[in-house]
DNA sequence: ATTACTAACAGGCGAGTAA
DNA sequence: TTTACTCGCCTGTTAGTAA
């Protein structure tokens, strides 16, 4: 019940969860890097404890995954969620900023790529805050980075910007860090598409609770 | 470099991640459900292959996953949000409810247990969107069920509820759904901390988007 | 109390092959 | 072509025990 996860994983990624999946013992065996033998044995095994169910022919095998093993998978998920998702939750004080935010997100050649890369095209200002240099740390390590660009103007060169998706209180915004600027680590400068500030009326010295997405 | 995912999970739920984990063998083997030996086994293997580092005493022994092995969690975490969060998001329109989400959601019975659960009080009303049926069914199954009790009052029995994590237009909330309400397939009601209607100037048939957790 | 070595055993693995 | 059975081989597991 447990060496299955691997070849469960695999199914629900070739689209197991919900509709039947068509192939081969010796084609999955292939993408597993295990024989076509153990493949077969092992499908029967996890049809055995009702993992999954499995419709085998001469012309191949179909496999659609059961509802014990959604949930075993779903569990699964959910204690790495828990792992990486629980110290995904920082909380600050809203500071003001040097306006140096607020330049950066004015930049075209920014904004196109924030708008492919992370899905919304930023207000034109970023929101300081004032957090603990551990718990930063802690929160960028267990969120997956999504990487901005830099790129040249005839009189200038602008580095690259690391991005980290991320909830302001709620709203869905990012994290920013300038790849080149060299960066207080107590501050954490976020991006969203509103003006949180006054959407969310906030002031000086307010708590703010960012959580990893 | 396999069988090694329930061992690491483990110890990173025990918060090995980023700090040494304190144990002896014996007692994770007890957790585990595994021999201490198999344990002392396999934590020196895992160390030979890089995932962890490793002390042991006479007085027990001290673990840390290693980059490599934080890595290794972080990617089959990966996998498994894409395969459960690829279909989570659901477009639908609002529509004007019955006033009985209202009403629920005033209870005491209900809103101490939402606070616990959810960790936010909902706003006193909801959100209710028109989808499609097949979608709806989708994106439940693919969501971490929260259950809230019912509970008896002198006049009557309130029926426990079942929640689902999601964001509404990127504001963190929950999707409601009475169990012993007959229920229509096509609406999903929503509640949010905030009063969503107003905070996000929505009106009837505007096109909101549900994203899970 | 610890960790970890040894030794015997169980079970997983895949080449060969039948159906 | 398929799936899946048999059968050696080898890895993983654990009881006993040393350190």
């Amino acid at each position: 019940m447990d060496a299955h996860t691997p070849v469960l994983l695999y199914l629900a990624e070739k689209g197991a969860l919900y509709r039947p999946f068509q192939s081969s013992t010796a084609k999955m065996g292939n993408d597993l890097k295990i024989s076509q033998q153990s493949v077969s044995r092992k499908l029967r095994e996890m049809e055995g404890e009702g993992l999954l169910h499995r419709t085998a022919t001469p012309q191949g095998i179909r496999v659609t995954i059961s509802e014990k093993g959604r949930q075993f998978l779903r569990h699964t998920y959910i204690r790495l969620k828990e792992v990486f998702g629980a110290r995904l939750v920082l909380k600050g004080t809203l500071v003001t900023g040097l306006g140096e935010g607020r330049y950066y997100m004015s930049l075209g050649g920014y904004r196109k790529q924030f708008q492919s890369k992370l899905g919304f095209t930023p207000y034109e200002g970023t929101l300081n805050l004032h957090v603990d240099a551990a718990e930063r740390t802690h929160l960028l390590q267990g969120l997956e980075m999504i990487h901005i660009d830099g790129f040249d103007t005839k009189s200038r060169t602008f580095g690259g910007i690391q991005c980290y998706p991320v909830s302001i209180n709620g709203i869905k915004g990012a994290v920013m860090i300038p790849e080149r600027t060299g960066h207080d680590a107590h501050v954490l400068e976020c991006i969203a598409p509103i003006h949180l500030r006054s959407r969310l009326r906030l002031k000086d010295g307010d708590l703010i609770t960012i959580t990893g997405d």
